[in-house]
DNA sequence: GTCCATGCAAATATTTTGCAGCAGT
DNA sequence: ACTGCTGCAAAATATTTGCATGGAC
């Protein structure tokens, strides 16, 4: 599947490899952040063959290509998802390690206090819950 | 220095070694998260030499206790902090890496809208904002 | 003396880098 | 053919574990 971002790096000049497509794909077509790992498996498991350094090297160039974003979350290893979608949050199971994207109505506050009380030139921000699932209850 | 922590730990039968109290006082006079390697540096500075190993077995240990928490942000290191402090969030400079606290007031719309949204048993949440910090600029 | 805590070494996990070869344009 | 992309191996970094010794009580 050739998607807009494809299409996009590839006017800029770089390539359309299959790493390239099916992480992308991949990304854009899962609803919670994934890490490097679970990418790798996920791909290998739908039979395509890719090194765990190309993953890593892909997604840093997603990264820098402001594609995608990085996630940080309670494990050491990092996550990413599809950068632009409508602003949302995360929330995670402690228990099973679940991911959920949620968005909330209610942040205008938040950040309107937050630039009022601070110096820095403020690019973004992330908020994150953490709970029990229903399941793991 | 001995701190309410320490002998709350030494009543329930822990030590009071000089590691652990070093740990959890430079902890408890530091008003942002630290990584295990930061604190690894500012105690051999300051003449306190402790074995890395160690430094990671008493942030895991305080974690258990629930005398500090895991900070997630965006680098690859974790960051502690003691808990039990005046509920508050984090702000990174994205180009010194500096973190400073920040306390605010206009949070509780937004867990409220969480509470309602979600059927979650959420226990905690971290926001974190990101930008340049006035030196950076 | 007991048993928690520590150091050291080594294992494991995560991420990055060098280099030669492959592949998209 | 040009040059970006990939795989493999190895390095670098972050974290965990085993075991023998040391130290707080």
């Amino acid at each position: 599947m050739i998607t807009n971002h494809l299409l996009l790096l590839q006017k800029k000049g770089f390539r359309m490899t299959q790493a390239r497509s099916s992480i992308l794909n991949l990304l854009e077509n899962t609803d919670h952040p994934l890490t490097a790992t679970s990418i790798h498996k996920i791909l290998k498991r739908i039979g395509v063959s890719t090194n765990i350094t190309t993953i890593y090297r892909e997604l840093e160039f997603l990264l820098e290509q402001k594609i995608i974003e990085k996630i940080p979350l309670f494990d050491t290893e990092l996550h990413y998802e599809i950068s632009g979608r409508t602003h949302h949050h995360h929330l995670m199971c402690t228990s099973c390690g679940s991911i959920q994207n949620i968005v909330l109505q209610s942040e205008k506050g938040l950040l309107e206090e937050m630039h009022n009380i601070s110096t820095y030139d403020i690019r973004r921000h992330s908020l994150a819950f953490f709970g029990t699932c229903p399941d793991c209850t």
